[in-house]
DNA sequence: GGCGCCACCCAAAGCGCTTTGAGAAACGCC
DNA sequence: GGCGTTTCTCAAAGCGCTTTGGGTGGCGCC
C-alpha cells in the first residue's frame, strides 16, 4: 500500500492525501478525516526512504560506538543509555541506528555516515581526552551531542556529562574524613575522558590533605568484574594495603567486594569501598538500602537528556552548542566506615 | 557530493559512474579505476535513502525490543548480542536499527516497520511462550529470526536458541549428584520462553529422582542483582533452607552470593550455586578460574549467528526456515560442592 | 449577472539513485 | 570497404514521497 494506491482508493490526488496526512491546512476537515480513516483501515504508513528522500530528513539518530582492539564500548552502560534516549526518540518519531566503527577508519566512517544521509544527527559515545571526532563532525556540519566531554578539545560543541571530577573529589574527601589515608583508585581506562577526570580529582583531593600518590594503589583498565577482583586482591596483599577503595563502576566494585571477602575481611568495617553507580536497571544499588556507598548518576536519564538536546539541535541548526553538566549524588551505603 | 556532480566532474554519465561503483561488467577497467579514485578523493558515498528507494533494499536490520510496564528487554544481554550481530552486519554492509516497541501497540508497530521499509529484516528479541509476533511477521512476509523460541507456536519459523532445557537439566542433575536435595530455582520471568524451559527442565530432573517441587524454593522475576539477593536471603532464612541454588543469570547469582555471605555461609562449601552464564564481555566468569559453576553459552556468538541466518534469509527469500540450537557447556567452578 | 475571493483540490517537478533499452565506437572478418 | 560483434556509454524512466504553482467551483457582493 503506497500513497498512490491510497489516493486512487479515495479518488483524491496524492497531493491532497499527503497534505491531509501531514496536517497541512489546505485540506478540509472532512476530507482529512476520511483520509486518516482510510489510512488506518488499509494499514498505510508512508515509506520512510521516500519520505526521507523528499524531505531531506531521515528521522533517525545515529549512535556510534567506537571499537578497537584495546577497548570496546559495548558495555553495560550502553543499554541503559539507549533505553533512555529511545524513549525520547520514539515520542518524537525518531529511530535509532547503531554503527560500530573501528577507530582505524573513524574519519572515513563519519564522513560516510554524513553523506549517506540516513541519520539527522548523532550521539558520540566514549569520548577520549583528545577526540578528533569533535572537530570532524563540526566540519561536516552534522548535528551531534557528545555523551561526556573531551578535555583537550577547545572547540565549542554540545555535550552532556556527569560531573565526574566533583563526584570523585567528594568521594575521596568522604573517605579522608573517615580517617582513611591509604586510598586506592580502581579506575577505568584513563585515555577515556571521564576516567581521566576522576583520576585528576582523586589526586587533587589527596594532595589537598598532603597525601602523596602511591602508584601501587592506582589502576586503570577496562571496568570488568575480574579487573576489580584482581586489582583489589593484589592490593590487599601488599605490605601496606589500602583501607579504602574508590571504584569506577558497580561491576568492578562487585569484583572488589569479592576480593575483600576472600581475604577474610569485611566490607564497610575492615575496608571501605565507594563506587560510581550509573543506576543501571538490572543492577540497582538497592534504592532503599544501598549496598555500596556511591556517587550516583543515572545514565538512563543522561540518555533522555542527550536525546532531547540533539533533537533540539536538529530542529534549530543555527543554535549555539548546548551543554549540560549533571551532578552525581553521593549516597551513603554500608560499604564505608571509619578507618581502623 | 552526489552522483550527478561526480559524473559531471568525470565527464561521464550517471549510469556509467553508478555501474563502475557497483561493479557491473559493462564498464572498462580503466574507467572503473578512474571513477573509484575520484569517488575516494572527493569523498563521495551514495545517499542511502535514494539507493534504498531505487533498489528496494534498506541495507539495515531492525532489532525490536518489546517494552511493557511489567518488563523491559533493555538488559545486560542486549549489548553483547548487538556487538556480535553488529560484527556480522558491518562486514555485509548492513546497519542496525533499534526500535523500542510498547507491546500494547505491537501489531501496529510491526506493520508500520514493514511498510515504512527501512529495514530488510528483523531480529525478534525476548520471545514469550506464545508470541503473536511470529504469526504476524510471517503474514507480513518480512524476513525474521527469533533469538529464542516460542514453545507454543507451531508455525515453522527461523530461530536460534540456547538449549536452555538441556542446560538446566544437567545443572540440576549436577547438584543432585552432589547430594543436594533442597534445590532452589531463582528463575527469570516465566512467561519468557527461555525461563519457562528452564523451569520445566528443573522440574523434570527433580521428578526423575522422585523429589517433589517445593513452591517455597521457586521464584520467577526480572533478573536483577537485588532479586537474587532478596530471594536467597529469604530462602536461607527458612526452617528448611535449600543447600543448592540454580540461578538464571550471573547478575542474579551475584545477588545470591551476597545473601549467602551475609548469612555467614560460604558459597561452594555450605551452599552450592550454579548459574547460567551468557559470557558477557564485562562480566566474565573468570575463564581460567570460574567463580561460579555455570552453564555457559555466549550471547555474543548467538548474535553473530543469528545475524548470519537473517542475512541468509534476506538473500534467499524462498529458503525454508533456518533453526539453530546452541548447546551450553557446563563449566565447573568453585561455587559448588557436596551437600553437607 | 459579473466580479473577486475562498476553500479545495490537482498535475508535475524534484529528491539521488538504479536499471532498461539503445546508440556510438572499436574491432575483426570476409 | 562493408558487415556483424563486442565493448563501452548514454538518456530517460521509475522508486514513493513532498511541495510548488496553478486550477476549479461555489459563495457573497455590488
Amino acid at each position: 500500500m503506497n500513497l498512490k494506491q491510497l489516493a486512487e482508493h479515495l479518488n483524491l490526488s496524492q497531493t491532497t492525501v499527503s497534505r491531509a496526512l501531514n496536517g497541512y491546512p489546505e485540506v478540509s476537515e472532512k476530507t482529512r478525516e476520511k483520509v486518516l480513516r482510510a489510512a488506518r483501515d488499509l494499514n498505510y504508513s508512508p515509506n520512510a526512504r521516500a519520505k526521507g528522500l523528499a524531505t531531506g530528513r531521515a528521522h533517525a539518530i545515529g549512535h556510534v560506538l567506537p571499537i578497537s582492539d584495546q577497548h570496546e564500548m559495548v558495555n553495560p552502560i550502553f543499554g541503559d543509555f539507549i533505553a533512555g534516549a529511545g524513549q525520547t526518540y520514539s515520542k518524537a518519531g525518531y529511530e535509532v541506528v547503531i554503527s560500530l566503527v573501528d577507530d582505524k577508519d573513524e574519519e572515513q566512517a563519519y564522513r560516510s555516515i554524513r553523506s549517506r544521509g540516513n541519520v539527522d544527527g548523532i550521539i558520540v559515545h566514549g569520548p577520549r581526552m583528545t577526540d578528533g571526532r569533535i572537530a570532524l563532525l563540526t566540519e561536516l556540519g552534522l548535528p551531534f551531542v557528545v555523551h561526556g566531554r573531551a578535555s583537550k578539545v577547545s572547540l565549542p560543541y554540545s555535550w552532556l556529562d556527569t560531573n565526574n571530577g566533583r563526584a570523585f573529589q567528594r568521594a575521596t574527601e568522604f573517605l579522608l574524613d573517615l580517617g582513611h589515608r591509604r586510598i586506592a583508585l580502581i579506575n577505568g581506562l584513563e585515555f577515556m575522558d571521564f576516567a581521566h577526570r576522576r583520576r585528576v580529582a582523586y589526586g587533587a583531593a589527596l594532595a589537598d590533605r598532603g597525601i602523596a600518590l602511591d602508584p601501587a594503589l592506582m589502576r586503570s583498565e577496562e571496568m570488568t568484574e575480574v579487573y576489580g577482583y584482581r586489582s583489589a586482591a593484589e592490593m590487599l596483599a601488599l605490605d601496606n594495603p589500602p583501607t579504602g577503595f574508590l571504584v569506577s563502576s558497580m561491576i568492578t566494585a562487585i569484583g572488589v567486594r569479592r576480593a575483600i571477602h576472600e581475604a577474610g575481611l569485611e566490607m564497610g568495617r575492615d575496608v571501605s569501598v565507594i563506587t560510581h553507580d550509573d543506576d543501571l536497571g538490572y543492577l540497582r544499588n538497592g534504592h532503599d538500602v544501598p549496598i555500596f556507598t556511591a556517587t550516583r548518576s543515572s545514565v538512563r536519564l543522561a540518555g533522555m537528556r542527550a536525546a532531547e538536546m540533539l533533537l533540539d539541535l536538529i530542529r534549530n541548526p543555527a543554535r549555539a552548542p548546548l551543554t549540560q553538566l549533571m551532578e552525581a549524588e553521593l549516597i551513603i551505603g554500608s560499604s564505608t566506615g571509619p578507618a581502623q
